[in-house]
DNA sequence: ATGAAAGCGCTAACAG
DNA sequence: CTGTTAGCGCTTTCAT
């Protein structure tokens, strides 16, 4: 059996856990207990083996393995916008807190865009990811459901969905911790802003935390502000107006409270190219305080999650389901959040 | 055989290929054929796999294929800093191209240091991902030839190595740039920094170009700053002084060349914090473009990268490479740059 | 046009 | 303590 000449690179196969007993003198499974750890094997055939394996590069096949185990240690992460740095930092979480644990961390972006989004879980199901870590979830439950449902655990971190276990933060006290900051800065002409491309459940959660925490303290209502940046024109309280006419004029309102941060500094942009002085004209909360909010040039007052701990507890939560410890109906966790004031937030002109 | 009763959830396992084979009375055979778009199956008995998968629900089972074809399409992807904006628009744009070819990505974030470099190639190799794409490479030679150059290929993207396919920018060139720009402003007195944690060869050859440049402008020498954000002090031309020194007195620098955006900002912020203004006393070029950059508040002079661009091509390269349309010596594709003037950069005072 | 059979590399009983 | 033996779910000749 004479080798082809145009091989030219000798890509000699990688050796396979058969090369190594021979090698070693002893049986595959012999060698297998050994790659495992398992106990119960003579040192000096343990030696052995260990210098087969060194000697020959020897690298286990984890698809063989899984194959035959049923099971893959693979995690399906599913973030929205890996360019949104809160999800990148989360992203670098969770691959950190999986790999600790022995798992690696397979990532689909979906762009925010449920199909691609469909296609992205799919493609991981057909790997046979172990489970899913959802950092966004677009709700599209037609396909979702369907599959998901079908044997795969999920947790949902920093998102809400009632058919997977749920590790998020307070989005509701965090709304409420915004509100009583600008209420308490003197502010009541109130706006919560949000971006409908991004928006989800955790924005609904962060709405109401806002706006009971305004009826509570005695403000009558706040305005709801959809807008798409960098456009001029947004949704103010369901109709489309000049974005600007919010914050100018009588009655303009003073205080922003926006669902992420990357919509609170796209609205200081914004502020900075008409001619609003922030934090004097018009006060600005965000959510999430991603590394750029404390910027001395952005100094945006937010609401901070605790990235690292979400993501720990994600991947123990996701984890135990995995492995059975955890049993039965959907789990929630819930951490707190604190509020991080900086200088995008003042009192409103006229009020000391 | 009677189910125990522990069995809270029927789990069902996944439908195989035999379970679709005998619903839709065919062998196995055919219906791997009709999956995989075979053709020379009949209309008839392809309708008849189909109606059967719909019906259980089938999913090829990825890993078991993998496994009898010897090769996976899996893209192990290896990043410095997932939090690095720079970074995850690239993994972004990566995973993205990668998908629209039928390649998953594996991601490993080694946070720039070599040992967890180290142990995600490792697992990466077990998953015996197709290639490696390089999005940061420490340069731990021991014991990456070693194990790469056994077999796997492998694309550095926005970074050099020798023995893989290179899809990078023109970094000499950008440096180039960056400086022509600020000599063109009038500056004489420059300074290249870098920060030492997140220094790679990208960074040598922006240092050349600049150095170069500066050369044929006549400008002797270029003060060489290693910093760690955000200390007060820096490895100035190999001397550790207080970093604002560098800034202020007579011979002071005039305009400092950012080997990349986060440290060039990282400079803006200590600027703001210890009174030197940008650009009056100090202008100040990134290397990058990320987004960040383009904040009005920011408006970071920058020689921009076209992410997008390299990660297509590096994707390109990396599956021609595994495909074997592209065979041979290792290729270099170097893609332009365009220097994006903003507000960070000025004539010296003094200068007109 | 379809089916039968032989593995891919590994783990997991079960014997010896 | 070590070896033998079945598969895991799929692709791929080779017959039919």
């Amino acid at each position: 059996m004479a080798r082809h000449l145009d091989e030219s690179k000798p890509v000699r196969k990688a050796p396979t856990i058969l090369d190594v007993a021979s090698r070693a003198g002893v049986s595959k499974s012999t060698v297998s207990n050994v790659i495992r750890g398992m106990l119960g094997v003579s040192e000096e055939t343990r030696r052995k083996v260990d210098a087969a394996v060194k000697q020959l590069g020897y690298r286990p096949n984890i698809l063989a393995r899984q194959l035959v185990q049923q099971r893959t240690n693979i995690l399906g992460v599913v973030v929205g916008d890996l360019a949104n740095p809160f999800f990148a930092e989360m992203a670098k979480s969770v691959e950190r807190h999986a790999a600790a644990r022995g798992y690696t961390a397979m990532f689909c972006n979906t762009e925010g865009d449920s199909e691609s989004e469909r296609a992205g879980i799919e493609t991981l199901l057909e790997q046979r990811v172990a489970g899913f870590v959802f950092l966004a979830f677009s709700g599209d439950s037609r396909t979702m459901r369907e599959t998901l449902q079908h044997g795969v655990p999920a947790v949902f971190l920093s998102c809400h969905e009632d058919w997977g276990d749920v590790v998020a933060v307070d989005d509701a006290l965090g709304g409420r911790l915004a509100m009583r900051h600008l209420i308490a800065s003197g502010h009541r002409r109130i706006a919560f802003l949000s971006i409908p491309e991004l928006a989800d459940s955790s924005d609904l959660a962060r709405r109401n935390g806002c706006v009971e925490e305004a009826t509570q303290a005695g403000v009558a209502s706040v305005t709801r502000i959809s807008w798409s940046p960098p456009a001029d024109r947004a949704e103010i309280d369901g109709e489309v107006r000049e974005l600007r006419e919010a914050f100018t004029g009588t009655d303009r309102i003073t205080g922003v409270f926006a669902s992420n941060d990357l919509a609170a500094i796209d609205l200081i942009e914004f502020a900075d190219r008409v001619g609003i002085q922030v934090p004097r004209d018009l006060s600005i909360v965000g959510f999430d305080d991603v590394p750029m909010a404390g910027l001395a040039r952005i100094g945006l007052t937010t609401v901070a999650q605790p990235r690292d701990k979400l993501a720990r507890l994600g991947i123990t939560t996701i984890i135990d389901r995995i492995e059975g410890r955890l049993k039965g109906r959907p789990q929630t966790t819930l951490v707190g959040v604190t509020l991080v004031e900086r200088v995008s937030t003042a009192p409103p002109l006229g009020v000391q």
